[in-house]
DNA sequence: TCCAGTGATGTCATCGTGTGACATCACGGA
DNA sequence: TCCGTGATGTCACACGATGACATCACTGGA
């Protein structure tokens, strides 16, 4: 007989996902989520630093993989063409998981703390896409403009995506790139 | 003899700046801004929402203006000259405040809590944005995409200006405004 | 077979944030 | 003169978050 249930984090995400989308986020303890899974509120502590991370378990490998794109990119590419290319990335990554994208995102967009910390995210896919340029020797001011700009295209397609009724990610960045190019043409 | 000292909001914002600024965020409390201030915790709480709230007293109006200059820029012009004249008017409202933001910026990218309330701050400006632009009769996708990339402008550009030594904010919008039109040429 | 070390968890105490309910009392108008 | 108003104080409390210490199945080596 095991000591323990493995994988106590999967379980508190799963209880944190349900409870907030049952009860809202102000209206789940962290007790609640905790007992759901089958340990203590102490536990929750130990897995997630706060209430709130426990619904921004994957956003860093997610960053890793975009920064990776910006820096597979071509030689020959400018900093727009290698943070398009980071940005595309993501595409894949959310392939068939637009139920999923759309449950989290309504929690999301409901709850201002969760908005924060959502921005917070990006904030650092954006500092992290500046670092990457840089990498490529494009001069830091102009790489942290473009890398803004990309996280920018990136949350407004990701928005639309999920508020759409598009089936495919990448379509929807493509096209928010080509307005990009149209609205400032 | 009046019952209360005038302007309380106003004394806890002083204070708060500087309890900050000596301690650093979480190396302050409430009660001690409260004390310095010259009232009761509970009172902070009637003046600012959280602990947070109290660096962003000025936003709101800072908004309104830039949303007006939105709205008034000449029937001619596009989404994108519509956004950049809602930006621009926030180059005078910080006219020979560089030394203020400055330190009040420091505060925040110093602490991950405050950074987080300025971008929904910034999120909330997008939003208003996007209003004034459908009001102007563009349609909601391309209203939001604009009004988004007329934040991340400013947000590059305030940081620059910030962190640089020129005076002129309403310099550095423009040549940032300027520089977005070349990387996405 | 036993035993010491490890690591995930539980328990307990405590501090700080934030809120509701109610009391206080100078001030201004009727 | 008196009453209502509004800003503040006081008190109690729930919840979030953290440090310190205890527990105990599991593992590897003697």
């Amino acid at each position: 007989m095991v000591r323990w249930e493995p994988d106590a984090a999967g379980r508190l995400r799963e209880a944190a996902m349900a409870l907030y989308a049952e009860q809202g986020y102000d209206g789940t303890t962290v007790a609640e989520i905790a007992d759901r899974a089958g340990v203590t509120a102490r536990t929750f502590f130990r897995h997630f630093a706060d209430k709130r991370e426990v619904l921004f378990a994957g956003s860093s490998e997610l960053e890793e993989l975009m920064v990776a794109a910006v820096a597979a990119a071509p030689a020959s590419a400018g900093a727009m063409d290698a943070v398009a290319a980071g940005v595309l990335a993501a595409g894949e990554v959310f392939e068939g998981r637009r139920d999923h994208s759309r449950r989290r995102q309504a929690l999301i967009v409901a709850t201002p703390e969760l908005r924060e910390r959502e921005f917070i995210k990006l904030a650092a896919l954006a500092t992290a896409f500046t670092a990457a340029l840089q990498a490529r020797g494009i001069p830091a001011p102009r790489a942290a403009l473009a890398a803004e700009l990309g996280v920018t295209i990136f949350r407004v397609a990701f928005e639309r995506w999920v508020d759409g009724s598009e089936g495919d990610l990448e379509k929807v960045l493509r096209s928010t790139l080509a307005e990009l190019a149209d609205l400032t043409a």
